[in-house]
DNA sequence: GCTAAACCCGTACCCAGGTACGGAATGCAA
DNA sequence: TTGCATTCCGTACCTGGGTACGGGTTTAGC
């Protein structure tokens, strides 16, 4: 039985993962638990190397570990499992909306470089695309109640 | 002295805030500790919403609460502050970076969707773009040990 | 003056995805 | 058989940005 299982270092050392993160991802149901030696020390199977290149594979692509658990959970069911295209599906759309996110947060930034913008609450540019760069006062914001020499 | 000064609620309130992230902004140093009532109540100076809005704004362009807090201060300190510029123009390679890695991600879960990929591991599309879905003994991956009928 | 709301503080907890620690037991090679 | 490396387990810790708790004051309105 299971001959040729891998300990846990070698598992690791193959998949580039820390020893830690196998006992991580068999709490998480990631990994089933593997078979044991006599002494309790965890025999894996191979192949185990290749999933664990799955696993990183599916993370790369912005699922979280519940959702690869799932996949895999369902995979290993061997239900109809349209499963794995929808999500990816829902993926896409979740990225496509970060990429809008992140290309206006771009658009506000150029913005801040281009019209050279020295400070978030005093800054002298004509036109501060800031928002609320007029706040001289509150770069001393509660020392105001101490005197005003400094 | 600031006798117009707020409350912890009103300000928070005004700001949209929870009261709690004002003393944690205070300990994060966003926020000068406030002058104090007799009996210990903070007394905050109108401009306290402001300046978080402007945090907020801030942290919505991408920077941490540690680099808001250093851009405050070296505004509180009127040094020179080449500082928000350079910061600005990093911040805006970081974006950029991020926004290709989502970019790649998205083109290979498109690839995922169009190849009608239907499992991490036991994929039956021709030319499955998922790297190593040929795992079928994976979806068992140790229950190797056991006795092979169900 | 009384009561209820607001506030004080330190500390613990939350999310994700792990990593680190420490003492005991096992495994493998010479 | 000795002895060092590896693994075992539970649990604590890490980052970032907060939120929640609980017991004790202070403040404000009536």
């Amino acid at each position: 039985m299971a001959a040729d299982g891998l300990r846990t270092g070698e598992v690791a050392g193959r998949a580039g993962v820390n020893v830690e993160t196998l006992r991580y991802y068999e709490r998480r149901g990631l990994l089933t638990a593997p078979a044991r030696s006599l002494g309790g020390h965890r025999s894996y199977p191979p192949e185990t190397v290749t999933l664990l290149a799955v696993i990183k594979a599916a993370q790369r692509l912005g699922f979280t570990l519940d959702e690869v658990a799932e996949l895999l959970d369902t995979g290993r069911r061997r239900h109809p499992t349209p499963d794995l295209r929808a999500r990816a599906r829902a993926k896409l759309a979740e990225i496509d909306h970060k990429i809008n996110d992140l290309r206006a947060i771009r658009g506000q930034l150029e913005e801040v470089v281009a019209a050279r913008c020295d400070s978030l609450t005093n800054c002298t540019c004509p036109a501060c695309p800031m928002p609320f760069a007029d706040l001289a006062a509150l770069a001393d914001d509660g020392d105001r109640a101490d005197p005003p020499d400094h």
